[in-house]
DNA sequence: GTGTGAAGGATTGTTCTACGATCCTGCAAT
DNA sequence: ATTGCAGGATCGTAGAACAATCCTTCACAC
């Protein structure tokens, strides 16, 4: 490099930012199985066979349990051995963990991360609460439902953290799954839309103690309700 | 199922959460592999070649693959396209991203924790401290590296979420690679004995918020000190 | 009838082989 | 000193194969 001025610099730095375009195909394969599960297409309890599935997506049995693996390291999937993978069918003492995680993870995000204070940050909290809002407002309610984890997620954002973002988005993954299992989705996203937003004013009002109390006592409600409704099943 | 005493009943319930003796290979090579890194056998930025790997462990190379995979989600390997997978080098920004999810985690699980005021779990939190401190008083460094990780660990099994926990473990492991790569470790984790001595304390007084701020001025502290050691490097 | 046991089929766990794609290395050419 | 290219090594993926395990079915005995 014997003569270097900025305006390469530049060009190599944003060519070295460029991923990789070309995806593995084992993980192709997880974000289809990830995205069907998602939606729904793929029950709780279903049965995910290697061979079935390798010939529909045209893909190898090898790629196809390596998809798998890393569906059950996130635990979207459970393998039992010399049986197969299942999608994961989460049983009570699943819920009370995963509110367990949550309540600590929630408020701690807003107690203890660093972006509490970053209008960007909280501009993004807003918005899943406006969302939330229009789409109540339009008798969505699978958009409420998705506006209310876009609420979480951005609440969990407000630490700054990409490694707590992923935690916080197979935990979400698997409370999908649990309202899968559970009748009356509706009737229970709605009433946590004002609560929703009181947390999002305290929150742009720096009130971040009250704010991170008051999601805690949020998560607790919805923890028990969730496990009553568990109960009756 | 004619009739069933309570002998019976419990002697089944004994038998079912007998879980499966059989040890997957790719498992058993995934902790082979893990164990390594952890001992630093296998240092930061070492390669680790499928074929070899397999020859060396007499399995095959899928079953390797799979455990690679297994610990490439775990972030102690990373795996580059076409290139092959190492142990995991962490940058600053990874110790600042650790250090922001850690901060999270552990004040969270003191203050939001549901086993705060459960006496075994403090008790394992007091444990870590007095194994620290005797380990220090016998001038054995690498145990009390190890019994500060207990102690964080058992901090944030106040929690009382297995989740959380793996999590815990997982930020832990990246931990112990940031020590790799950096010289001076024995200084480094001797002031912190008495700070968490001071932590147990509060704690078992029940002087959860206390402890829980302290804690986070404490990693804020130790994330400066690592971040400063990492940047004369 | 209810429980026990054996045969058959399907699926998983694991190994082995194979081959194109990609990357690194070294050397020659400009 | 940079570029271009051949050679070699490793990865990504496919495919076949086989033992081990599990489920289902059916026959059999009490």
């Amino acid at each position: 490099m014997t003569e270097s001025n900025p305006s390469v610099q530049d060009a190599l730095a944003s060519l070295a930012a460029t991923s990789t375009v070309v995806v593995p195909a084992s993980e192709r394969v997880a974000d289809r199985i990830r995205a069907e599960v998602a939606e729904a297409r793929l029950r709780v309890g279903a049965r995910l066979p290697e061979q079935a599935l390798g010939e529909a997506l045209q893909v190898s049995r090898n790629t196809v349990r390596e998809a798998l693996s890393q569906l059950v390291a996130e635990r979207v999937l459970v393998r039992i051995p010399n049986r197969g993978v299942f999608v994961a069918r989460p049983e009570r003492v699943d819920v009370r963990d995963v509110y367990s995680a949550r309540l600590v993870i929630e408020p701690g995000a807003v107690r203890y991360g660093e972006r509490v204070a970053d209008p960007a940050a909280l501009a993004a909290v807003a918005r899943a609460v406006d969302t939330g809002r229009s789409a109540a407002a339009t008798g969505d309610w699978v958009g409420v439902a998705a506006a209310n984890q876009h609420f979480h997620r951005a609440v969990v954002a407000l630490a700054g953290s990409p490694r707590l973002d992923r935690e916080m988005g197979r935990l979400l993954a698997e409370m999908r799954l649990v309202f899968q299992r559970m009748p009356g989705v509706r009737e229970f996203h709605e009433p946590y839309l004002t609560r929703n937003g009181e947390i999002a004013e305290l929150l742009a009002d720096g009130a971040i103690e009250k704010a991170a109390d008051e999601l805690a006592r949020y998560l607790v409600t919805a923890r028990d309700q969730l496990l009553d409704a568990y109960a009756r099943l």
